[in-house]
DNA sequence: CCAAGAACTGAATGACATTCAGTTTGAGGC
DNA sequence: GCCTCAAACTGAATGTCATTCAGTTCTTGG
């Protein structure tokens, strides 16, 4: 057996960066074997060699794939908010949170990779998270619009904003003690503590405290 | 050759611990070679065995000894500052980022662990952490008793603070585009607009804006 | 001086990633 | 329909570690 025939044929690349997303979440680890990735697509380990260099490309195709999604999830959350951005940005930020604890082992790889992998080589590969953080500007300058953070720096909160709640999510999933729900009461706790700080400065519909 | 002389003894757990560290900083990955440390210690690899069950255990006590070191430079600026609990804020917040940013890898290993450390069965590791967390919350109760914060519960602030910052400092860490200075001002920039925040809620000595 | 065990070492073993030569199939030219 | 070639794989190495184990050499208590 060597070439497969017609019929057989399988989206290799598309399905390697698939299973591998599945077998990254299954073993909650980025040690997953080319070996493990090969079977679940149905092919041998040498076979992914042509279509991705290495293995190191393979994950970072996966972790392209994570940013892919995520920045579907938090865009499908700002066209339904349309005219309100602060719902947006909370909003977006449950959805941004709701990924990295559901996906935590690809948010790992995308914001903590092994420097192995060569990231910062690749000029691709940041381009996916800066549109992430360019969704999350363009929401905090049409909350500026409508009130809010007057006279800020956006450049400066926006890293702020986006420090916070990654930090919050890093922590969740890095605490394995916490259940998936605590994780989460406890991440969706920052985001609105955070927004109730937002919400200080904007035109006083939002009160302060409860 | 087998057993050393007493001459040549040397201290394989903590130089082990050390060179680890070293060659963490040295490769920037976790993926160092046990028969690099034990080179470097001046053994060889089955030898390290007698000291650690296995590489696993090695690199968590590398992690023991990042959040010990830490501790101690936090610990130290908390001393210095007795009386003023905001500029411990402030300053300890400073030593935390500048920890990280100068031992980018440990912090990782520290903070992003790969979960086959298998960190979380072992409940001494978080202790560390812990500790570490609960001297924000001692800077952040004393801030509160001279006036800042006035009604805040300070657990969920301090895990905001908390995420704040360790967000900067991880996403500064995985940028590889920044150099080391601008890493640096980018996180001082975010922790000084936190400590801006928390000046706003405070007794009015220190103005919101410069 | 001796026995027992401690502390290592060198030589396997085993899991993977990666490479390579060789095989089979699809497609275009005739 | 047949032939040739490149494409797409496969099975069998190779090399790099982590980990284990049997065997060797010190140290120490008696």
């Amino acid at each position: 057996m060597a070439r497969p025939r017609k019929e057989q044929e399988l989206d290799i690349p598309r399905r390697a960066v698939e299973e591998t997303i599945r077998l990254l979440a299954q073993q909650g680890d980025f040690g997953v074997p080319l070996t493990a990735v090969a079977q679940a697509v149905g092919c041998t380990a040498p076979a992914l060699y042509g279509h991705f260099r290495n293995k190191n490309a393979l994950l970072r195709a996966a972790r392209d794939e994570g940013f892919g999604r995520l920045y579907n999830e938090k865009f499908a959350v700002f066209e339904q908010m349309r005219g309100d951005p602060f719902g947006y940005l909370r909003d977006g930020s449950y959805a941004y949170a709701r990924f990295a604890l559901e996906n935590p082992t690809l948010y790992r790889l995308m914001f903590s990779p092994p420097p192995k992998l060569g990231v910062s080589d690749d000029p691709w590969s940041s381009e996916a998270g800066r549109q992430v953080l360019s969704l999350l500007l363009t929401g905090l300058r049409s909350s500026q619009e409508h009130g809010y953070l007057p006279g800020a720096d956006l450049q400066r909160y926006g890293f702020m904003f986006w420090s916070t709640i990654h930090g919050a999510v890093s922590l969740n999933i890095q605490n394995r003690l916490l259940d998936h729900a605590a994780k989460w009461d406890s991440t969706q706790s920052v985001i609105d503590a955070l927004m109730e700080m937002i919400a200080a400065t904007g035109p006083a519909k939002h009160p302060i405290t409860s």
